[in-house]
DNA sequence: CTAAAAAGTTTAATAAAAGAAAAAATGTTT
DNA sequence: AAACATTTTTTCTTTTATTAAACTTTTTAG
């Protein structure tokens, strides 16, 4: 039931601030009473109160209507001068795969550092491929070529992004740029399963 | 102002379904003359009301607190310094997360950003999930606890661990330690197939 | 352990939203 | 442009949320 998530939220942020009702019913200008029942959930507020609520609480309202989140070795550490260069086929574009990942069993992320070099002339070729892809840029600055946008990402900037509109990254500096990617690639998605 | 956005909202994705007051009254069980004074931002309805309107439509009922429709396009831009604070529900350890996408349709990759302040004692909390978890660590020297093993990492190490195992970052330095992390919900995982 | 204080819940009166139906507006056909 | 049909808005009554204050429970202090 979705209105008792939300007093649960509700109850477990004010908990967490450490606010007693009568200073969250300050915060918001509604009453410790109401705000009780709320969190009781013995009325369902209009959302202008409850956007009260998340003002008083400093939290985005969006917060109230999310999703919950679930709550050997198994592991495989990758030391920074332990890279390891990978070749992946068909990338004879330039830049430098380094996988951050040495797990054999069966996984899902797949991590890599990719180096670019500056470039003169822009390339053409362009990737896609199913599944899902996030890009944090670690050092310098680059494009982003996705479908017929160009978007200029600098350093600590990131992109969640659909990889199947053809895309390609390359470098938009006068220095090496250098960012982390994640691929999450569609057949292992559905070998899972 | 907040409700104005969501009355506008509702109108329009009814409009878009090509659906009329009645009908969408139908849907929700709501009467017409209610949903027309809604979408003429005319009352602030309760959050049940809402949750029927967006069942009627069809649509998470998040939609109408989202801040931007970046999803469309395909991709989601997290610049450095517009990245969003967090709060997982249970988190009371002290550190931050930045979620680093703003996506919504559904996706396996959740990365975020998480600052690990300087500690005086250890935490004894440890935190297990299904899935699949990798972090890269940007900034310092923290410590993964995992099981009973901690695995020290300085800037530029990474690791890739199955999450089920109890496990938790600290800082491990005299200054703050900053750190990408991945994860893959299990449950988005098998809602795919 | 008891008293006082603080936090939280419930009660009774008021303000606001919801349902049903009438009125107005909009669009279509002739 | 009139008549009809459809969609939307407004009106009136009923139901529900909200406030302020009384009440109960929990925590703190002596």
């Amino acid at each position: 039931m979705l209105e008792k998530k939300i007093a649960d939220k509700i109850h477990e942020i004010r908990k967490n601030k450490g606010l007693t009702l009568a200073q969250l019913g300050d915060a918001t200008g509604l009453s410790k009473g109401l705000l009780s029942r709320i969190e009781n959930n013995q009325v369902s507020p209009p959302i202008a109160t409850l956007s009260k609520i998340a003002r008083g609480l400093e939290v985005p309202i969006g917060i109230f209507f999310e999703e919950d989140e679930t709550d050997r070795e198994g592991y495989a550490v990758t030391y920074k001068n332990d890279r390891k260069q990978v070749i992946r086929r068909g990338t004879k574009t330039g830049f430098t795969y380094y996988s951050l990942t040495s797990l054999k069993s069966r996984h899902f992320i797949e991590p890599f550092i990719i180096r670019y070099p500056v470039i003169e002339k822009e390339p053409n070729k362009l990737f896609d491929h199913p599944g899902e892809e996030f890009l944090l840029v670690l050092k310098g600055e680059m494009d982003l070529v996705y479908g017929k946008k160009k978007i200029r990402l600098k350093a600590g900037d990131a992109i969640h992004f659909d990889p199947s509109t053809p895309h390609r990254g390359q470098n938009a500096g006068k220095e090496e740029s250098e960012c982390l990617v994640i691929v999450i690639d569609e057949d292992t998605l559905k070998a899972k399963s």
